[in-house]
DNA sequence: GCCAACGTTGGC
DNA sequence: GCCAACGTTGGC
């Protein structure tokens, strides 16, 4: 199982929608880099929700529910989306600036790739984040 | 609200 | 196909 992280505005979609929807699609990605991680992606993969500009900090994880295909929302018919489900919220929020102030996340694509929507997490930063979450569930 | 990073567009 | 101009994202 590949582990990612997806950021949402709130302002546009939130956590609280996502969890409230139970399952949705993740539209709207324009980006080529986090498009071809969104293809990547298979069902039962698991991603952080993390909240962009307002909040800073990963509030969440779901699942990939669906693979990847047309973005309803697209167009042109050339971008992908795929459908997100619900897992958990963290007990613990972690918060950007906790994530840069440990040098072990200096090579996270999040701190690295601050404009990147879509990126793949590895395995041990996955599961310190986890900690950091106090995410218990599995 | 500002600005840096970076992707995209369009003129040549 | 290069590169300058411009737009967008997202942290601060």
């Amino acid at each position: 199982m590949a582990t990612w992280l997806v950021k949402s505005e709130p302002d546009a979609f939130s956590w609280d929608q996502q969890v409230q929807n139970g399952t949705e699609p993740w539209t709207g990605v324009r980006n080529a880099l986090a498009a071809n991680n969104l293809k990547a992606m298979r069902k039962g993969d698991r991603a952080f929700f993390y909240h962009s500009n307002e909040g800073r900090e990963i509030v969440g994880i779901v699942e990939v529910a669906r693979e990847a295909y047309p973005d309803p929302t697209d167009e042109t018919g050339r971008w992908v989306c795929v459908d997100m489900k619900a897992v958990g919220p963290l007990p613990r929020p972690v918060t950007l600036a906790a994530i840069k102030a440990d040098p072990d996340f200096a090579d996270l694509a999040l701190v690295r790739q601050s404009r990147l929507s879509v990126m793949p997490v590895g395995a041990a930063h996955w599961a310190k984040l986890c900690a950091l979450g106090g995410w218990t569930g599995k």
